[in-house]
DNA sequence: CGGAAACTTATATTGAATAAATAGTTTTTT
DNA sequence: AAAAAACTATTTATTCAATATAAGTTTCCG
């Protein structure tokens, strides 16, 4: 991949999180002191722009992902944690809260988004399964894991009662996750 | 307190539980079979019908609290189990994601209810404060156990994906608090 | 070639005008 | 005495034209 391209995405990245959606193809071009030409050479339009920037921010976190599973040094809980932890940079690098700005405009990008995220858990899903076939884990029904994780990450990143406390959000998320597999009980 | 103000404001619930804030006093009058008249013979206007709701709905949630914080055959880790449990009867009765749209119409109705929901948490605050001076908990910051609760809850309510796999909402709660308190790991 | 800016057309936003709905009151009916 | 219905004064929603914004293209220039 050449590295207009990539600079391209990474200034879509940029500007998400900063603006939201309400960015502009004049923006890309200002941040990067770049043609609106160049831009349209690489990419036919903003839909296939996003659609491109999406798999590439998602590709580091698969591949993050996929060697934690391959770590034949942890054990299965070590894995299901780290995975999780390694979910979030998904919601932090697209800052989940505005996604939804996507779903009536550019309707396709929405669902390749929610097909990702939906693929990720499947690795967790897979991995919580395994855990509770072998007795390392309760048996807990995993929607209830999902959306209390979901919840959780979603209500970190929208709220600024952290910031009030001088915690971090990398700092809740491990917490978080090691109130989840081990318990708040000593 | 007479039983036409309790019917009234029991109405109140039902249908903003049915119909978000888009209900009219028409409806409540329609509802009860009652007269406007009967309805503004006991509240001067929409506004106060709405705080006296509101105060009403929270009674019966603290009144149970209180009995179970009082209740010394429970150990404390127990009681912060249960005052977590009662704590969504508020969400639950009055239906959290519709809440947000009574800050722009009913501003001192939205933070009565702010209020009580940040009382609510004092007391659980307290229990799990003084669980972590007694070395029953971990020392964890409680924005994350608050955070991670509320973010649960709130997806339980507005999620479809509970209904899909034939889990209630109580059993949910149930679980989601049992892995907090005691983790995933057996 | 590629950046800067001008240009065109589709889309979004605004705001005034109008229509509809509703809180609160009064009158009529049962 | 209270329900039902009618009424009015505000609020709120809707419409539609104007205005503005932004995607995508073309032109000019270094």
């Amino acid at each position: 991949m050449n590295s207009t391209r990539k600079s391209i995405m990474d200034a879509v990245v940029v500007l998400f999180n900063e603006k939201g959606m309400k960015f502009t193809m004049d923006d890309i071009s200002k941040l990067l002191h770049i043609s609106k030409k160049t831009i349209y050479k690489e990419f036919n339009d903003k839909d296939e722009l996003f659609y491109a920037t999406v798999d590439y921010g998602f590709a580091a976190i698969k591949q993050k992902e996929a060697e934690i599973i391959a770590d034949d040094s942890l054990d299965l809980v070590d894995k299901i944690s780290k995975v999780i932890v390694c979910l979030p940079d998904n919601y932090r690098n697209i800052d989940f809260r505005q996604v939804y700005q996507l779903r009536d405009k550019f309707p396709v990008v929405y669902n390749r988004i929610a097909g990702k995220i939906e693929t990720d858990w499947g690795e967790t899903e897979r991995l919580l399964e395994e855990a509770m076939d072998k007795g390392l884990i309760k048996k807990v029904p995993i929607p209830v894991i999902k959306l209390t994780i979901e919840g959780a990450i979603e209500k970190f990143l929208s709220t600024k009662e952290l910031a009030k406390t001088h915690v971090t959000y990398e700092e809740s998320l491990n917490s978080m996750i090691d109130i989840i597999i081990n318990g708040l009980r000593v």
